[in-house]
DNA sequence: TTGTATGCGTTATCAA
DNA sequence: TTGATAACGCATACAA
């Protein structure tokens, strides 16, 4: 390996002179800059960041955890905080934790051994608490993304998931439906517990009962079994004329399901979710959704992060970021006014 | 932070005796290792993985290049990849070139830095040649996917474009098809020449003529603006009643153009590509495709990059695994015959 | 403008 | 079974 000392022994000047042209640190003869870069040029120099990392107590690294790196949604996000951490010079790191506890422990170990210098952290829920407070307890700034974690108070980005939830219910109630149901991830997700709720306020607020047993609470993740959700649909009796999903992933799954056993979407259910489906929605803009800001997540969170890490020893207040969720009307959903 | 003397002081040993506990290395008495390991849970040690690459030339850090996050065949070899290299014990770093050399240079730049033990790469197509040229000068172990460079020898997992191209073109022959066009990627990728060159084999198999001017050439990835495409469909004349499309992106693409302009598919337009379209073909089962193992693309090309790693120093002979393509047929050919 | 000494946190080597 | 010392590659403080 070419080190800055080979460098020196060939230019004839010390190390140093060598870092400093590196680095653009100091004062340096015009001359002896000229020979120093010619020589790392010949000898195919590339600095090692393991040995400044090591000194300079920063790694320059940022890291991006998500939980489903096969939704849209979070490779959306993704592509938002890889541009602003290259804006910035930061290098980024992706995780996938599959909505999954253990694997997220796993990425907090490397996270911590890595020594990286910021963290995104979409958490797969209230129970990644402990996760997120050994963040805290080893000085690593982090940001959460699309959900809240009680008990851990930070910088955060979220979308409004009441509010979105709520039109979707009153967008379905305005096309007739009155019997609608709801398919949603986890209540330990913050996210899953507003759309709920923003569910029961749209019935609320349209005079609508609530009925327990029309909601279905599962994984916002892929799911390798759907014989639960399948025993869920034939208890409702009768079934709803619409089903609301807490993202885009149950949307496809339940779609799936109901079209195995002949039921039609839009022609005998209608269907809505959060978050859109990326490019798939040009080819096939059929269903009707509650759309996020999928970019601008990844890219506000890294930007916040960033700041944190800047203006680290300066006690910044907590920030919050509130994203609106834009209701995308296609076909998914029957007019039976 | 916390280190390894932290721990040797409040446990009374050396840090030699406590990194021989962290690695289990030597021979230690089981009430020294209790004691270490009781102070480092007290103290909340984290092991600094930036010294210890420092020491041991290696950093257990591997990356993963690809040229499209948002496509489907791209994440799902990404968790191939990653479930391989979980196996192992190694971390994955992941990278996006979005189809572009400059963004790849950086990111060889960032690889070469970060001093990670090896590179999955899917290239961005022949221009990559220097690129790959930079890491075998510095030692990187790497493994190509999905397209070849000519000019460098090095294990490979390739997809048999060719033969999946053909198939795909046999395929709309025998369903009636006489007039069959091409949108493809760049011809400075291997695979996109190789599915050409599938796509004229097909057609001499079956005396049909070849005609340059219903092939069109442009990019894998996504494009900004498609009034290229538009322009190319307009000067076929007459127009083909099908169209085979390089990969999944192109099909899409082409699919929203042709919708856009009253062109509907299948009824007026027959469409096949190559690669799938991840969980979207199950709600929405309607592309005819030739797909790739993508999983098994991530998953083969991080055990040979891992085995050639470990066996660094031997000379392995290159290795070169091309994976079949499997027809799917779904609904977006109609029958003419 | 340039160079020397020192330390970042860890492990390998050798000695005790 | 344990410990002292040097080394990994680089940058900071200080000296020249």
């Amino acid at each position: 390996m070419v080190t800055i000392y080979d460098i020196a022994a060939k230019a004839n000047v010390s190390a140093m002179t060598v870092s400093r042209v590196i680095n653009n640190t100091g004062k340096i003869s015009e001359k002896t800059r000229a020979k120093v870069k010619r020589v790392m040029e010949e000898l195919n120099y590339v600095p090692n960041q393991t040995a400044r990392s090591l000194v300079l107590q920063q790694t320059k690294l940022l890291f991006l955890l998500i939980t489903d790196i096969m939704n849209p949604f979070y490779t959306t996000l993704a592509r938002g905080a890889e541009d602003a951490a290259k804006k910035s010079g930061y290098r980024l790191l992706f995780g996938n934790s599959d909505e999954n506890l253990e694997k997220e422990s796993d990425y907090i170990t490397t996270i911590l051994t890595a020594r990286v210098d910021g963290v995104l952290v979409a958490p797969a829920g209230d129970p990644s608490l402990p996760h997120l407070e050994s963040l805290r307890r080893h000085n690593v700034p982090f940001v959460l993304l699309d959900r809240e974690v009680p008990g851990i108070a930070c910088d955060i980005v979220l979308g409004d998931s009441k509010d979105g939830a709520r039109r979707l219910v009153e967008h379905l109630i305005a096309l007739g439906h009155r019997s609608i149901a709801m398919v949603n991830g986890s209540s330990s997700i913050s996210s899953a517990r507003l759309r709920l709720q923003g569910y029961q306020d749209g019935l609320k607020l349209n005079d609508l009962p609530y009925d327990e047993r029309y909601v279905y609470e599962t994984s916002f993740g892929p799911l390798n079994d759907l014989t639960e959700m399948e025993q869920w649909i034939e208890r409702m009796d009768p079934l709803p004329t619409a089903i609301v999903a807490g993202n885009n992933v149950l949307a496809i799954e339940v779609m799936r399901l109901l079209r195995d056993r002949g039921i039609g979407v839009p022609e005998h259910m209608s269907i809505v979710c959060f978050d859109d489906l990326g490019p798939y929605s040009e080819i096939e803009p059929f269903l009707t959704v509650a759309a996020q800001q999928a970019y601008q997540f990844g890219y506000m969170g890294m930007q916040m992060l960033i700041e944190r890490i800047q203006e680290r020893g300066t006690s910044l207040p907590w920030k919050k970021i509130v994203l609106p969720a834009d209701l995308i009307i296609r076909r998914s959903v029957k007019d039976i006014t």
